[in-house]
RNA sequence: GGUCCUUUGGCCGAGUGGCUAGGCAAAGCUCUGCAAAAGCUUCUACAGCAGUUCGAAUCUGCUAGGGACCUCCA
């Protein structure tokens, strides 16, 4: 059984090969540290960090490479006026540079309250100047760039000659000749679809480096282009990155790649799809993006409560990456109740208690939660199907609970499997999902206090003082506190 | 205009040509002092039309919605 990968290349699922056996290098398009990133961005990052997990669940040791893009950018090819830093940084009075380390940090804050891994290597574009400049003068010696009055340009017609340039998004380019709109203020561009590898920067451009050209800044998609060169390679296993970037940003990044080095950077390239909200894409430019600070508080007009970071994960990974995915207050909602549903059963068969025996077995149950068990591999092996998985996994939750209700008898299952079960669920939800009880209870005084209420209300209970039980069940639940009457008499709570 | 993708039950969503995914909601029942959970049962859908096939949600064509990219964006 065998790792398959969608590849935009190929536009086929393959069967994933390393380059060097064992080994896995990943690239990973990061953030623009100019603003917050909204949930759209999020849902890109966490796919990738359950990839990440799932190469390594595969005994892969794995290189993951994840950019910060703080310098470059620029609003539009047609814009060669002030990079997206220098224009936020102006409005509020600021250095570039604040600017960057503040959206930097609100970025890692939101990837651990979602608990996602750190990558191996979160280079900055910032930080590899001269590797760009590098790569800028390989590319015009190899004769695929040309300077204009301090700009650098890909000369992409050029390039289409040997290499088509189109390959990612199965383009031609006579279609995106005619498809591109006259742009102005590029007269200098010997081809409409050129892009720039270097931009020279007006004197009071606060972002700018001395390069052979003169004093200027990166283009944008050289960045990732010298950055996974240097620490992933010529060639690497992954790329990845928003669907978004397959047409402009990745095309353009395979022929820097191409020019420079006479090679495709990735064998595979994967793209997440996006997060649309009623139907359209969320965006930063739309305008329609949410913060995840806004659905973590619930302060968003189209929110009707909050919802916990985990809870969006799990809305998340019960859709497959390359479908779109549409945000809405219900399927939140449902999301919320499912992923309560099954991390209570989780919490129980991870406690239970069972010993071995090997009479009464009820050989068809044992083969339904095995096969089930083993479903989890084959989908994930398949594309990284999160969602059959949790598929799976909640047609265990009714058997679980039926154990915890004594419906079903925990004896006639195999010890190994209630094991096996462990292990899987928390092999899963722990560190392949990377996800984390929702109400987690710190305080260990409030336990003692809960405890002792419980203990109170079994008492009244047993001498039918129902007026005192429901007193404490009642005012608790006031409180936020939910005390649950189990099977037997026994009473658990959560917040 | 060009290049693609998509259309699944009340809602969200997975689907390898044959075996009713799953979640949420709803209804009924069981359990229960009550409540909440939980369990069981019910709701058998694949935009439309035509074709290929013994057999199509799945393949092909056409039609109609929706969306993305082609311009900064995960």
């Amino acid at each position: 059984m065998s790792l398959k990968i969608y590849n935009t290349l190929t536009r086929e699922k393959e069967v994933f090969t390393p380059i060097n056996k064992g080994y896995v290098g990943m690239y990973v398009c990061g953030p623009t540290v100019y603003s917050d990133v909204h949930l759209g961005n999020c849902r890109t990052f966490i796919s990738f960090d359950i990839i990440y997990r799932y190469l390594k669940y595969l005994d892969y040791k794995v290189r993951y490479v994840r950019n910060i893009t703080d310098a470059g950018h620029l609003e539009g090819d047609r814009d060669l006026g002030d990079d997206k830093f220098t224009k936020k940084a102006k409005l509020e009075n600021l250095e570039p540079m604040e600017i960057v380390q503040k959206y930097t940090l609100g970025f890692h804050d939101v990837m651990r309250m979602l608990n996602t891994l750190p990558p191996s290597i979160e280079p900055t574009a910032t930080g590899h100047i001269t590797e760009q400049i590098k790569m800028t003068e390989q590319i015009i010696t190899n004769g695929y760039a040309y300077e204009v009055g301090g700009t650098v340009y890909f000369d992409v017609e050029k390039y289409d000659k040997e290499k088509p340039y189109g390959i990612l998004t199965n383009r031609k380019l006579e279609d995106l000749l005619e498809g591109t709109r006259d742009l102005g203020g590029q007269e200098e561009k010997r081809g409409r679809l050129d892009f720039a590898l270097w931009i020279k920067a007006k004197p009071e451009h606060l972002m700018q480096w001395p390069s052979p050209w003169g004093m200027g800044f990166p283009g944008w998609h050289i960045e990732c282009s010298a950055m996974s060169e240097k620490y992933l390679g010529k060639k690497f296993d992954l790329h990845g990155g928003g669907m978004d970037l397959a047409a402009t940003h990745h095309t353009n990044e395979i022929a820097q790649n191409q020019a420079c080095n006479n090679t495709s950077p990735a064998n595979i390239w994967m793209h997440t799809n996006m997060l649309t909200v009623n139907g359209a894409r969320m965006s930063k430019s739309a305008g329609n993006g949410f913060l995840p600070g806004e659905l973590f508080t619930g302060n968003h007009p189209l929110l009707d409560k909050a919802y916990s970071p985990m809870v969006v994960k799990f809305f998340m990974l019960q859709t497959h990456y390359r479908s779109t995915l549409d945000f809405s207050n219900e399927a939140l909602q449902a999301s919320e109740k499912g992923l309560k549903r099954l991390w209570e059963a989780y919490e129980f068969i991870g406690k239970v208690e069972h010993v071995e025996r090997v009479e009464n077995i009820d050989a068809e149950l044992n083969d339904k939660i095995l096969a089930a068990l083993n479903e989890f591999d084959t989908s994930m092996n398949d594309d990284f199907n999160t969602a059959k998985v949790l598929a799976n996994m909640f047609e265990l939750v009714p058997i679980i609970n039926s154990i915890k209700d004594k419906l079903i008898d925990i004896n006639t299952i195999q010890s190994s499997t209630i094991t096996l079960i462990q292990q899987k669920f928390k092999c899963y939800l722990e560190d392949i999902f990377g996800l984390l009880p929702i109400n987690e209870i710190t305080n260990s005084k409030l336990n003692e206090v809960v405890n002792l209420l419980i203990e109170i209300r079994k008492e009244a209970k047993n001498k039918k003082d129902f007026a005192t039980s429901d007193k404490i069940r009642n005012q608790l639940a006031e409180m936020g506190i939910n005390l649950k009457d189990e099977k037997g008499g026994e009473m658990t709570w959560s917040l």
